[in-house]
DNA sequence: TGATTAACGGTACATCTTGTATCGGATTTT
DNA sequence: AAAATCCGATACAAGATGTACCGTTAATCA
């Protein structure tokens, strides 16, 4: 059922020509570069268009998100194969890729703006979820499984966060080892003065 | 040798008043807060007054991480023991104190500002130093200190910063264990295929 | 074909913020 | 008493923000 007037079509690509400066501006300038100003003067939409479309910046920061491409895992089914591959993916997309800089500017919009923090926490847990189904044939479940994705990623994420260098990736190979091989070492053992099982 | 003028003193405790009404809005408000038109009104203390001492609102930022009381780690030599302490210290400092807000600010100030950037890389190491030295009399030195500082803190940042959850107390304790029981599960292990050393 | 509808551009306007400059008053040290 | 320093107040230019309104264009439907 279509309703007359100006559909979006390829005689209507502004929403396209806005975001895709706003992507550049997001990610040379940063996230206070999203304004109905900045994007006006960058590419030449009227103001009010970008205001009709975007009310706030927040709003083109979502969109942005929305828009972005998800890269699709390609797993074997061998878990130590998958797991290695995903940590090159995540290195890879945290050092040139949209997703540092789409890291940085959630975790500042989503500060102190409760619509963000959800779309913050839905974006980590996009990151997340290819390791969580790599795991699966591990036979991890539950807290387990987390806890290791956790461990995996966690150390990547803070490289490229905080402490704003490349992400170490060999430490995170042997961390994925480390869980395969010995999980008793990190999940699952008791407290401490335990030793873990002798390995067969 | 002093100067003659009106030094600081008890009777011009303006720098004081703005400042603790800047980390009040800080972590009410985030760091958006921190213009001086924004201090003014919150503080009645004149707009050009706030300009003369923070002529930027990261300088305000600068200024309160500057005065924040750093905790003194008082470790008792013992390795797990102190390690437990700071996990359980730092746990407690991501939940409620202004830490998490501090992070937060930093981290959205720091994406696009290396004034700023130089002040994150010095708070995150504040962060991480009292682990780096608790760790010190187990004999882990170099690249392995600083991957188990990294297996240890990260995945509780990760909670605080980008999952927007409490701390996960349990699993970092069950980490420093794995640490220190067994460390060549996570460092200096081979890479992989190699099954590590029985224990004894 | 002709009316309807949606999208866009342009303008205008009030309001707020930013950054800077300048002036005078108050207070303390020399 | 004089000099130095801090503070408050005001003014100003420039820009940003948010909203409203109107005219135009183009696609759709009767």
């Amino acid at each position: 059922m279509t309703r007359p007037g100006r559909p979006a079509g390829p005689a209507s690509d502004t929403e396209a020509v806005v975001l895709t400066a706003a992507l550049d501006l997001l990610l040379t300038e940063g996230a206070a570069a999203l304004s109905a100003q900045r994007l006006h003067t960058a590419t030449g939409v009227s103001r009010s268009t970008v205001y009709r479309h975007w009310p706030t910046p927040h709003a083109v920061l979502a969109a942005l998100i929305e828009v972005a491409p998800r890269p699709a895992p390609s797993h074997t089914g061998e878990v130590r194969t998958d797991l290695h591959a995903e940590v090159d993916a995540l290195c890879d997309r945290l050092r040139d890729k949209p997703v540092g800089g789409f890291l940085h500017a959630i975790v500042a919009a989503a500060a102190w703006d409760s619509a963000m923090a959800d779309l913050r926490r839905r974006y980590v847990e996009d990151l997340l979820a290819p390791f969580r189904t790599a795991l699966a044939p591990a036979g991890l479940t539950g807290a387990a499984r987390e806890d290791a994705v956790s461990a995996i990623v966690s150390p990547l994420l803070l490289d490229a966060l905080l402490l704003d260098r490349p992400a170490a990736r060999e430490r995170a190979h042997r961390t994925v080892d480390a869980v395969l091989d010995t999980p008793h070492c990190l999940f699952g053992a008791p407290r401490w003065g335990v030793r873990p099982p002798e390995l067969a």
